[in-house]
DNA sequence: TATTATCACCTAAAGATTTAGTTTTTAGTT
DNA sequence: AACTAAAAACTAAATCTTTAGGTGATAATA
């Protein structure tokens, strides 16, 4: 198993779009880039980049017709999870208490968070 | 004001030591990458790693007699709240949830966040 | 059938990151 | 003063990321 790297800035808006719209082929994908995204690149450069991906273990795609249809190997929450054990070196409560002090979390998602923790808690 | 880049991995390496270790010259973060990563790197290739992370604004320097002494510009906590607003696109608390769901934080965490959110609440 | 559009594939190349060798400066030591 | 060590500065190059042009296949259409 190689270890799956940080995606690069690019790699993340691409896979921004899939979360966001699920799986897509790569005209959607680039259609979808040009909201999102001041710079839009070439279609080109989203399909080198997302054949690039799938080599990479970020994306696989299923074919439909002709065309190729990508989707993402691991969630927003994954990739998020794998940043913070890279930055915190796995201490990952750390994160949410820092987090918590740093960030001004408005207060209704602080409600939602304690409702979280509190299912949370149950369930562990 | 330019946009903060999220930091390589090479960047993300230097900064932890620094994060963990305080300021340091070039020779003691390379010594101190030692340990930490499996592959370490040649010295020259820190130092001009240092130089081009200040030019970036990810550190800053003093100079201590004739050494330089490297600085980070920012914390671990905005590090990581950085690159989780850029997932989420700044939903700050869907990234607690998303961690809760991936499982990632034990039992007895849970209880210090329960206890960080409610202190939390009553200040904001 | 000829034309056009859309797609994957191939290729090149610019740009950024990461690596380390060489040079120069400075200070300490013999 | 000559030698040595340690440091920053400079330079070059390998590798990775990001860009897009060109080609050929396939399908739709005139």
């Amino acid at each position: 198993m190689d270890e799956l790297p940080t995606p690069t800035a690019r790699e993340l808006e691409i896979l921004k779009v899939l979360w966001e719209s699920g799986p897509k082929s790569v005209s959607e994908v680039h259609r979808l880039l040009k909201t999102a995204d001041e710079r839009q690149p070439h279609i080109n450069t989203v399909q080198t980049l997302l054949r690039l991906m799938e080599t990479k273990g970020l994306v696989e795609h299923t074919s439909e017709g002709r065309t190729f249809v990508y989707a993402p190997l691991f969630s927003r929450e994954e990739s998020a999870a794998r940043y913070l054990d890279r930055v915190f070196d796995g201490a990952a409560s750390q994160l949410v208490l820092s987090l918590l002090k740093a960030e001004r979390i408005p207060p209704e998602e602080l409600e939602q968070m304690r409702k979280l923790i509190n299912s949370a808690g149950k369930r562990g």
